[in-house]
DNA sequence: GAGAATCTCGTTTTT
DNA sequence: CGAGATTCTC
């Protein structure tokens, strides 16, 4: 029992209160998962069995690194406890139950590449325009239906729905939305979203399997519960209706997928759904310095709704946070990249003890140049998943097609490749008629000469042949020797190996890494049953962090601030601190998203244990061209005192120019005339933002408004001479008219609007501003 | 039907 | 810019 001393009261109350309902709202670096594995081990120590337990988790290696620990402390008999994604646990469910709801037990589930492919195809066959139905929008839209437990016959019905779609002028979503399900029923196939509504169906709809369920799981937890959506909601309260033996863990201010349906009221949702509730509140931080966690405290506060709570911290203050700019997105990996090799040779940390964190994946490029450039060892997290790859889901559509033939994507992802000649004409045909006799692709092409004219019908034979070869060889060799032989016998393990670009032996490699993969599956022990089809079974679910490679290699690592959530560094840099990327562009337009943006800078502060540091840069290439940008507005939500200001040094640009000529200024003046949002596109000042690596194409030059030239004698007036109407030039922007006045001497503020800009904030003070007379 | 040339559209974030 | 889709030519 000796693992309850370390706790403090609260913690180990958490931990030895077992049974009933319990919440345990757990500030950032409160020692969470030391809680929750505690109080499993706790379980398993009173004599709980194992096998009772069920734990979910947001990500795999959540809960493997859970299972380890927990490892640590009770031994081999962690290995018994249910524990995993939602998705992963419940597709295991699924399969076992899969009779019930009229699905095969080895049923295929579609990534999110596949269910688009297959909206894009039924947009097709229904001929609607797909910009107006976009696949984007149509598999989001269905998505979160489906996250709220909406069928598509309830969806259909819904007036409410029904009205928004036709306001929307997309009457025919109800349409796409059954024909979606359908063909992914007949496909034998469930997309992520499916995993969670078809367990609920079962649930719903089987009493008895309900039953079995609740008996099994007579412990549940849940961790991350604030990105819960409505139908994991669902699930879990159905399970543990029968013994209310429920705890589950989350941190609204860490909430931070609503995108994907996350509901936060879930946790408001919880205590009124179990009146005996008991909370429990973890505010100590143990992680960060006192100034990281006030930083973040004072970030946090400007959201309106959260759980009341007070994360403090009893470590030593700390440096304070450091802010840079940059020029250029390169110029923002470069200077990242120096200071962490200075960081490292200067105070003695390891390359693992630093974290990039990013908004968007695209932004990794830049940073990997630069640390590639000084020879620091660095590793991407997430990003593309491994088993997206082109050549690792070509090689995948063939093992799938082996075991489940129905799956529509897998066929029409290698009907014709390796080319045998069935190209797009003859896929249009065996949809139709598959539609026509309402039957399955596969089907079709077993029997080619009933539903299809003219010699093509040869090259179905051969294909179906082919596809049935596999099948057999599977059911005489394992895991491995399958793979293998689908690898060569389909053609592609030839048709890569005759690319000699660099990029086709690196796509060579890919696959044999896969296979080596598979081997290693095939020879482990711990499993029972090792053939390819169950390896193929939650291989959708994987993503890149999932592989256990290079484990403890010490790098530097790069990450988006999503995929950070839950680990912890000495030194963060939080990079690409701009308007329009974070907050991202897509946030600008409600409160609720905006506050979600904001949790996610609170999640991104609090991973840093000692040091952080917050940098932007002025301009940087997105979509190919050269764009300019403002400093995020999260910086300025910090109080200054927290920060450490950059000490500017003029630099000279490409064009020889002394690139603050005009604005060197000290931090306090930039935070007030940079941090106002804008209109979404960016504006003039094209002389101050131009890029020192590469100068903008002609094309982009010429969208962007002219750069105003001040008439000559060009003096600002003071801020105590302006009022509301008054016609005036500014320096930069060129001629506008005041549009209304805020705040008081000498803080005054103005709306003005200019020609082409439109309405644009100035601080008087600051602000090149005249009146025009 | 194949392959090349051209066009388009997009970017949050992940299971 | 770059992936994927579309269009064009053989």
């Amino acid at each position: 029992m000796d693992y309850l001393a370390g706790l403090n009261p609260q913690q180990r109350a958490a931990v030895e209160n077992t049974q009933g309902p319990a919440m345990i709202v757990a500030g950032a670096g409160s020692g969470k998962t030391r809680v929750i594995t505690y109080r499993v081990a706790h379980l398993i120590q009173k004599g709980v069995d194992p096998f009772n337990i069920l734990v979910l988790t947001f990500t795999n290696k959540a809960s493997k690194d859970m299972r380890e620990r927990i490892m640590k402390v009770i031994g081999a008999e962690a290995k018994n406890i249910w524990m995993g994604t939602f998705h992963s646990v419940f597709a295991k469910i699924l399969r076992v139950e899969a009779d019930k709801i009229g699905y095969p037990s080895n049923f295929t589930i579609y990534d999110t590449d596949d269910s688009k492919s297959l909206i894009r195809s039924i947009l097709k066959e229904m001929q609607l325009d797909d910009k107006l139905y976009n696949a984007n929008f149509v598999y989001n839209r269905m998505s979160s239906a489906k996250n709220n437990l909406i069928s598509y016959s309830e969806y259909m019905q819904s007036a409410e729905i029904q009205a928004e779609d036709n306001s929307n002028k997309r009457p025919l979503m109800g349409v796409i939305y059954e024909t979606y399900t359908k063909r992914c029923f007949k496909a034998g196939a469930m997309d992520f979203d499916d995993l969670l509504f078809k367990t609920n169906v079962l649930l719903k709809n089987h009493p008895d399997v309900l039953n079995k369920y609740q008996q099994k799981f007579k412990y549940l937890m849940v961790d991350e519960y604030q990105d819960t959506n409505f139908s994991q909601y669902t699930i879990v309260k159905k399970l543990a209706a029968a013994y209310q033996n429920i705890c589950v863990v989350g941190d609204d201010a860490q909430s931070i997928y609503a995108f994907r349906g996350a509901n936060i009221q879930n946790i408001l949702n919880f205590e009124r759904d179990y009146p005996e509730l008991q909370v429990y509140k973890l505010e100590q931080n143990y992680r960060s310095t006192q100034n990281i966690v006030e930083v973040a405290n004072s970030i946090i506060a400007n959201n309106k709704n959260q759980l009341e709570k007070n994360v403090f911290s009893d470590n030593e203050s700390g440096d304070r946070i450091k802010v840079q700019r940059a020029f250029t997105d390169n110029e923002e990996g470069k200077l990242v990249a120096e200071a962490i090799v200075q960081e490292r040779s200067s105070k003695g940390y390891d390359y693992q003890d630093f974290a990039i964190l990013y908004r968007t994946n695209a932004q990794s490029r830049a940073m990997e140049e630069a640390l590639r450039k000084l020879n620091v060892p660095y590793k991407i997290y997430g990003g593309l998943s491994f088993y997206q790859r082109k050549e690792i889901k070509d090689l995948i559509a063939y093992f799938r097609l082996t075991f489940n033939p129905s799956d529509e994507e897998a066929i029409k992802r290698v009907i014709n490749y390796p080319r045998r000649g069935l190209g797009d004409t003859t896929v249009e045909k065996i949809i139709v008629a598959a539609d026509k006799h309402d039957i399955t692709m596969w089907q079709v092409i077993c029997n080619p000469q009933q539903y299809i004219e003219g010699r093509i019908a040869n090259q179905l034979n051969d294909f179906a042949m082919l596809i049935q070869s596999f099948a057999a060889e599977a059911k005489k060799l394992d895991a491995y020797e399958t793979a293998l032989y689908i690898a060569q016998h389909s053609g592609i393990l030839k048709e890569l190996h005759t690319d000699d670009s660099i990029e086709g032996r690196s796509r060579y490699e890919n696959i044999q890494e896969l296979l080596n993969g598979i081997k290693e599956f095939a020879e482990r022990e711990d499993i029972e049953d090792r053939s390819l089809a169950i390896f193929m079974q939650d291989i959708a679910l994987l993503t890149n962090d999932d592989r256990g490679d290079d484990k403890n290699k010490d790098t530097v690592s790069l990450m988006t601030i999503h995929s950070s959530k839950g680990l912890e560094f000495k030194n963060v840099f939080i990079v690409g601190l701009e308007e329009n990327l974070f907050p991202s562009q897509m946030s600008l337009n409600s409160r609720t998203d905006l506050e979600e943006e904001r949790r996610l800078f609170y999640v991104a502060i609090t991973r840093a244990e000692k040091k952080l540091t917050l940098t932007y840069a002025t301009s940087r290439y997105r979509w190919g061209t050269l764009t300019n940008c403002e400093p995020s507005r999260f910086i300025n939500e910090i109080n200054a005192k927290y920060l450490e200001l950059e000490v500017v040094k003029p630099t000279k640009n490409n064009f020889g120019e002394d690139s603050f000529d005009n604005e060197r200024r000290t931090w306090t003046q930039q935070r007030d005339s940079f941090s106002k949002p804008k209109p979404a596109m960016s504006s003039g000042s094209s002389s101050s933002g131009t890029a020192s690596a590469a100068a903008p194409r002609p094309k982009t030059t010429s969208l962007l408004p002219k750069a105003h030239v001040p008439t000559p004698g060009f003096a600002p007036d003071p801020a105590n001479a302006f009022q509301n109407g008054m016609d005036v030039e500014h320096e930069k922007f060129g001629f506008g008219k005041i549009v209304s006045l805020e705040g008081t001497l000498p803080d005054v503020k103005a709306t003005v609007f200019f020609q082409g800009l439109g309405n644009k904030q100035l601080l008087l003070k600051f602000a090149k501003l005249r009146i025009v007379k």
